[in-house]
DNA sequence: CGGATTTGACCAAA
DNA sequence: TTTGGTCAAATCCG
């Protein structure tokens, strides 16, 4: 697994690096003769506050696993684990893996975005993250109005890509959807060939999937299709750095999507590594860490569209050397 | 016919 | 025991 603890560096060094590249850019945004936008800077200085608030988070999180884990032998407790909860449908796949660690699923990353998904013509437009995701679920829960609706990677099986996600209504708005996802994709990012799914939600607030409708990604914690990012955003591409490449197509996303047919409102993102920050990183804590994030602002910036997954992909090239 | 979705059942954590 | 998460058979769909 240290795959899965590359992933971890690689992603606190990604984040850094995108505080790094958005902080050059305000700079030159600034600089330039032009007149500067004030809600644009505004975006620029969120996405560097939410890139330094996830490098500390990570920072935060290698911290309790070096308290909680001090043999290497012991359970791997990357937050990218894969999930050891026994399944039935992948024992035979995951011979390596399904070793009855019933809370390695608590140790897998979660994070949280509300979409807001505007409203045409009484339809809801369509929800793509620009990632391919197949529904295994649907439940009602207790305290909320709509059913929560889980998917996982298409390429479970395929793959061994672990990532899955749940998307829930919100109560209050009925045109936000929270979109809880957990775990990284381990697939490689061209895996995933648009036309992914496209959600589309229901009176009742639960969620069917359709195959066409393409449209620009909202988010991009799943598996990405690059090729399509590359058509629809082929701007601020970095040299032929794949990471690079990565980061700057999802930080164009919001400039190149004005007339999208919905927009997406990263009204805040909530980072739980769950289990791990119990004692070294308590709660409060983390909200306080967060916090920084829950203040982005209503302009549909992608703020917080830079993948974590990018990062858990193998980059040969990848310019440092931890 | 193969892949995706639906949905009741099952399981484990709280 | 309750409840959220997942499984998997049935069903749908292109």
């Amino acid at each position: 697994m240290e795959s899965d603890r590359n992933w971890e560096q690689n992603a606190l060094i990604s984040e850094l690096i995108q505080g790094l590249e958005v902080a050059r850019k305000l700079k030159e945004d600034l600089s330039s003769a032009s007149s500067v936008d004030a809600r644009d800077s505004h975006s620029l200085l969120q996405r560097i506050l939410s890139s330094y608030d996830k490098a500390l988070l990570f920072l935060r999180w290698n911290e309790s696993v070096s308290m909680q884990q001090p043999t290497k032998t012991s359970s791997p407790q990357s937050p990218l684990s894969i999930d050891k909860t026994p399944l039935r449908e992948d024992a035979e796949e995951d011979h390596q893996e399904l070793k009855h660690n019933s809370k390695k699923r608590k140790m897998m990353p979660k994070w949280t975005e509300h979409i807001r998904v505007k409203i045409e013509n009484g339809v809801e437009g369509p929800l793509e993250d620009g990632y391919s995701w197949r529904k295994y679920g649907q439940k009602d829960i207790l305290s909320a109005k709509y059913p929560r609706s889980y998917y996982r990677c298409t390429f479970r099986k395929t793959k061994g890509c672990f990532a899955t996600k749940q998307v829930q209504r919100s109560e209050e708005d009925h045109t936000i959807f929270d979109i809880t996802y957990r775990g990284s994709h381990t697939c490689k990012r061209n895996d995933a060939v648009l036309p992914p799914k496209s959600p589309d939600y229901t009176q009742d607030g639960s969620l069917t999937v359709k195959t066409d409708n393409i449209t620009a990604p909202s988010a991009s914690f799943g598996c990405m299709a690059q090729d399509n990012y590359h058509d629809l955003f082929p701007s601020l591409v970095l040299e032929n750095d794949p990471f690079f490449s990565t980061l700057s197509q999802t930080s164009s996303l919001s400039a190149n999507t004005p007339e999208s047919n919905y927009f997406v409102s990263p009204t805040f993102l909530e980072h739980e590594f769950d289990g791990v920050c119990n004692k070294p990183c308590p709660d409060s804590e983390l909200a306080r860490l967060v916090s920084a994030d829950t203040s982005i602002t209503s302009s549909p910036i992608f703020d917080f569209n830079f993948s974590l997954d990018a990062v858990g992909i193998d980059y040969p090239n990848f310019p440092f050397n931890i």
